[in-house]
DNA sequence: GTTTATGCAAATTCTTTGCAATACT
DNA sequence: AGTATTGCAAAGAATTTGCATAAAC
């Protein structure tokens, strides 16, 4: 592993609560696994990763998390729905929501941090709960490996 | 069906060959009833639409018809893809791909058609091939039904 | 002790593929 | 004849659910 553990088990804790989610030994560990992942993961990957504990329990507990708005959902047309946490320093509300670029080559989808969201105007009566804005294409590792321009 | 039809045989036939798709009896009719729906579809929708015709033959035409750039994909997480034909007043060239809006609540999927997805800043060495740019929430229909606010 | 969380097993849904049969040129 | 298209059947992958057990409050 070469992931900087940027949060400590108090922490982790702290955020759970703050989001109005009941403190469990196994969500402590998946909040935990979450932030390993430098950029976004799917149930997949967590079911690798944490081996011991039931897809099912994965999967209900990404679903409690996104309903308490600790993490967001990111539809990027691979074939499975990709997650990232909500932290401070990574807003997820909907005027600050982040775009996403998914490489189609080594399937990889990464947070574009630096803009938001750009704003469009929505029809009278059409009321807007979220934005997926995920651009496809390929990233800089596989243009240079693949000799691409 | 309480659709006005679009497009004759001809302009079917014109569409399908303008886009270097050779004729079968089986493309037109599944182009034509792709232009049945007034929003967005997916396989399923055909599927049912077009019970005569299997499943697998109406996948592969979806996907021959998104590489020959007759239609695109839209990833709008309501667990299947949709689909909507670009026509030359629906314009699918990257720069003037329009947004989408899908109702949480009737699963529906719209058009944008007023305004072209906003671009953003990409880091240097990422290559944009397509941009997904989906608003989930309640459409106009939904929120007077439930009489929501 | 009652509610909530978890594991196991399996169902469901959506997508995709192999191969044989058919149609087209 | 040879290539492209289609249908059938089934595989694969991702998601979701029912129910029994275990943990938390």
């Amino acid at each position: 592993m070469e992931n900087e553990i940027k949060y400590t088990e108090k922490e982790i804790e702290l955020l759970l609560k703050k989001h109005g989610i009941r403190l469990t030994a196994i969500r402590i560990l998946i909040l935990k696994e979450m932030f390993k992942f430098k950029n976004t993961f799917n149930l997949t990957d967590l079911e690798i990763s944490l081996d011991t504990i039931d897809k099912s329990t994965i999967f209900r507990t990404i679903i409690l998390f996104e309903e308490q708005h600790l993490l967001h959902s990111i539809e990027d047309g691979s074939g499975s729905v990709k997650y990232c946490v909500c932290t401070q320093d990574h807003i997820c509300s909907i005027n600050e929501l982040h775009a996403h670029f998914h490489c189609e080559v080594c399937k990889q989808t990464f947070c574009i941090e630096n803009e938001h969201i750009p704003l469009i105007h929505l029809e009278n009566g059409f009321i807007a709960k979220s934005i997926n804005y995920t651009i496809k294409g390929i990233c800089p590792k596989c243009k240079d490996i693949n000799h691409m321009n």
